[in-house]
DNA sequence: TTGCTAATGATAATGCATTATCATTAATGA
DNA sequence: TCATTAATGATAATGCATTATCATTAGCAA
């Protein structure tokens, strides 16, 4: 991606403003107000673009379809609603979870996701 | 499945032996030795039947295929050896980990992954 | 403004795990 | 042992997210 097009903005500033990760179909349907003609194989074209360029990152949960948020490089977990399936980023972290795993097992890295009811989904609605 | 035939008892047997999730090939090739001729259609079939009758469950980790082992109803977590790609069973948990959510966010479930170097292939290897 | 060509939009094609199909095999009750 | 029919094996079909294709559109350097 050598030029800069309104639908490369329009996807860059979604998922930017977003705050959270966002699934190709989400993308599209938020850029389409930007841009009305965008089309779905041009988002997952720019989707693919920004993350070789280390602007995003993709975010997978089990047994969903990736999503997508701003590549930020510290390291943090995510919370899914049940409700309304949205995935949000959460910031604490336990720590070194090595005391978890059992003797002999060296642990490198962790992975946790919390599922729950998220704040707009609770108040009552 | 109303009859027992040699193919679901070594499909069931496979994966209460092993000790640990396995994919659906896993399971047919370590049961392809008790049963030569078996299929992997056989497979998918019996794994189907074995999670409704409540025998096994799924396991699924993010962009991976499902895993199956034997139905326990403990709350447990997995461990993934990045070198083998095999997946373990960890008994160990934080508890509640509702501390970590965003105000407003109810935690009702988790889910934890730990990455790292399994016992068998850390022992120099 | 113009020309070049990268990027887009629409849609067909792909990859791949899983499921359906159907002729054949084998489990079970009589 | 036999008959019934559920289950199997081999393989074609499916579902679906993602990618490729290609004619058209629109950045951008001159």
């Amino acid at each position: 991606m050598e030029r800069k097009t309104r639908q490369y903005e329009a996807i860059l500033d979604v998922i930017a403003t977003a705050g959270r990760p966002l699934l190709a179909q989400e993308v599209l349907d938020l850029a389409t107000c930007h841009v009305p003609s965008l089309s779905l194989a041009t988002v997952y074209r720019n989707l693919k673009a920004l993350q070789s360029e280390g602007r995003i990152k993709s975010v997978v949960l089990p047994g969903q379809n990736p999503r997508y948020e701003l590549e930020v490089h510290t390291h943090h977990h995510y919370f899914q609603c049940r409700q309304c399936e949205r995935v949000f980023d959460v910031d604490a972290c336990p720590g070194n979870l090595q005391m978890m795993a059992p003797s002999g097992f060296r642990v490198e890295d962790h992975e946790i996701i919390l599922y729950g009811c998220c704040k707009e989904c609770g108040d009552g609605r």
